[in-house]
DNA sequence: CACGTGACAACTC
DNA sequence: AGAGTTGCCACGT
């Protein structure tokens, strides 16, 4: 697209920006998307990520479908009742059904506009 | 279920 | 320039 520097972070970011209301990604999905060397990146690329952030980061869950605890204990909490208020259902042990609503990816056409190439192998998944 | 292992980019001195 | 710091994972045994 443009001759910009674009960091893996940001690319990952671009990818999360994507996944549509009411469904989520997995850390592992959003990596390899971007291109990321290993699932952890995108871990890291949404935690460097401001308190007033349009990037629904949220819709981001690891890849048993449930909510990655960091620092604030408070947060899984919150994290948990905005995809409530989206529309996800979790189970009774806490966890959401990604075969229910797990995204798919990007579109195709997406993929190409933005210069994305899914590669061949899965980086450790 | 509890481990250990694999594997990184961006930022700040 | 280069070392040190810091972060919301996935999977096999």
């Amino acid at each position: 697209m443009s001759e910009e520097k674009e960091t893996v972070y940001r690319k990952m970011l671009l990818v999360v920006r994507e996944i549509p209301l009411g469904r989520v990604a997995t850390y592992g999905q959003i990596a390899w998307i971007a291109g990321a060397a290993s699932p952890r990146m995108a871990g890291y690329a949404l935690g460097g990520l401001p308190a007033d952030t349009d990037v629904p980061w949220q819709r981001v869950v690891n890849s048993k479908g449930g909510i990655s605890p960091r620092g604030d204990p408070m947060a899984t909490d919150r994290q948990r009742q905005m995809l409530v208020e989206e529309g996800i259902l979790f189970q009774a042990d806490g966890r959401i059904d990604l075969d229910r609503f797990g995204w798919d990816g990007p579109d195709p056409e997406w993929l190409e506009a933005n210069d994305f190439t899914l590669l061949p192998w899965r980086p450790r998944s």
